[in-house]
DNA sequence: TTGAAAGCGCTAACAG
DNA sequence: CTGTTAGCGCTTTCAA
């Protein structure tokens, strides 16, 4: 970094303790509380850290206390078609960081490595994974470097850190259900993107079963196909899926860019929401505000959920799936009567 | 953290040394090349790192060499709206970070205090600060912090800190251009919301001000309204440009969801893009690609902005401007003929 | 209730 | 070409 040098010389524990005329190891537990100093002695220190604007070295504190009160956040970089959802997930993880004190380092998924750096240099105390997935070779770096680790996401399989995530099974039962009620009885489910089942990851398949589950309980035929967040990916699949079945009067979406393509293309062709077809998904509260009109859907709390994984990095818990709450639009309607 | 404690004992640089039979310093030198080392040498001490796959310890290195190969990152989270876009400016700074071996710190934007803490205490060598404003206390606390920074994103006064920007003069000129170019005489321009303007960010005043220039210049009136990218905002916005100027056949967007919407407005109203009416706008080549009819407009490069801002840490260097690229969509056509 | 002092792991003089 | 050594600033025994 081409630097024009910081400040001349940053304070020291030591001259604050000259100045308040102690020795710098009760500067130390002033300031950790890690022992009871006497009231007269907490003032004149505090007065002479506030007077030097003193700020302990995080280099030498972690040397010295073995940890850096800082969180690495591994986000999945790799996957752009997901990336505008990520952002409240991290602003979830950094808010509820700071509560704790603690700062977030963002690294990358690159097969583990960044992790293994950063854990290894003992930047980090703790690590948080975004899109835990089946065989991820990030979990085996965790689990090698025996670091605390919470995973943003339920894994498909049951792994050895604990995780929060939305509870993608009842949301899969709640759309389904949220239809039927409404006199639907033929559904189809515009699935995620074919990369999320390649990559394994929880909430593709979690969903598709669950939709697939509810709906054959209920006695009704599955349709669902993956389906890309573009206009000629949600088109397509609308065609394959109403090609299956031509009777189709409801569907459930699980992207939210795909909600709000698939009421267009149903608009050109004539069609309205809810008149002629409803539609259900899940989404994050803030990413359906601009949708015309305004879906019913299962709310993702994307923010809570990134604040309930540092609570799970600070206080060790079972994994925890949020409740899936559906949320009323004006996207489901009974079918029209033919 | 409540941690199961980290691999059992760390490796240090003494025992590298011992393995290799040869001083901590050497181990330092090999690391560092700071120094001539023989090819001999070289080999055994890589061999003992290997072999005890020692990584060096952070806090130790930064308390010893005064830096951290750390950067922070200061992201603007209280701005919920522009936050999907603000994605691929991260990626394109931790991606690039990586190529010089640093790392990156998440940091929100609560007024300074989070930077003061990060330099303060020796976490960060540099600063990267996104969303700057006129009087931005951020920006003072960078100054009375003497730490390397950069602004992603051009502020709306001189500061003394190197930018990266879109060029939004040249944006808006173009937007401009190419509509009158394609017989357009009845121009409107859709803004960024009302906050940027309040907030002074420098893309909303700039891009207004060389909309409102270029039209002047070429003898048309302007016509203008900051808008909210919600479905009320942009139908209020474009009802009042209507009444404004009911002749309007051309339309400029600089947010992706209002162009978006518009269009979608426009068609429920019984209208065409880009029949009755052309489209352009701003956006990140990704965040445009689920857009029907796809649009036209001009590239904002968010990753290599993201990069640049990195570089400009590495090397100090003068702002620079990214050229205003216009790509063509399908959302610009001559007017209707009356 | 407080101090003195050792040492965390590393780098960079200084010395050879 | 390589080694010895003195700290960087902090926390935490151990001792009073």
């Amino acid at each position: 970094m081409a630097g024009k040098g910081a400040e001349l010389t940053a304070t020291t524990i030591a001259e604050v303790a000259k100045r308040a005329g102690v020795s710098p190891a009760t500067v130390s537990y002033v300031l950790s509380g890690n022992r009871t100093i006497s009231r007269s002695t907490q003032v004149r220190v505090r007065r002479a850290i506030e007077e030097l604007n003193y700020t302990p070295h995080a280099g030498a504190r972690s040397l010295r206390a073995g940890k850096t009160d800082v969180v690495a956040l591994v986000v999945p970089f790799y996957d752009w078609s997901s990336e505008s959802v990520l952002m409240p997930f991290v602003y979830g993880v950094v808010d509820q960081a700071r509560e704790h004190g603690w700062k977030v380092m963002l690294v990358t998924s690159d097969g583990g490595a960044d992790i293994d750096s950063v854990v290894r240099s003992k930047m980090v105390d703790g690590v948080i994974l975004m899109e835990v997935r089946v065989g991820d070779e990030r979990l085996k770096v965790i689990e090698r470097l025996g670091i605390p680790a919470v995973a943003l996401g339920m894994p498909l399989e049951p792994v050895n850190i604990p995780f929060v995530d939305l509870d993608f099974e009842a949301a899969g039962r709640a759309c389904v259900q949220r239809l039927v009620a409404c006199g639907h009885q033929h559904i189809a489910l515009l699935a995620s993107p074919a990369g999320t089942f390649e990559k394994k990851l929880g909430y593709a398949q979690r969903f598709w079963q669950a939709v697939a589950a509810a709906l054959d309980e209920t006695g009704l035929r599955f349709h669902g196909l993956p389906v890309e967040p573009t206009v000629e990916g949600t088109q397509r699949a609308l065609e394959a899926l109403m090609a299956e079945e031509p009777a189709l009067t409801g569907f459930i979406v699980q992207t939210e860019a795909v909600a709000d393509l698939l009421v267009r293309i149903l608009q050109q062709k004539g069609k309205s929401v809810p008149d002629d077809f409803s539609l259900i998904g899940v989404a994050w509260r803030d990413a359906v505000k601009h949708l015309v009109p305004p879906l019913t859907y299962v709310n993702f709390p994307s923010v809570e959920v990134g604040r309930k994984a540092i609570e799970l990095l600070a206080k060790e818990g079972p994994g925890i799936l949020f409740p899936a709450l559906v949320l009323e639009g004006a996207t489901v309607a009974p079918p029209p009567r033919t």
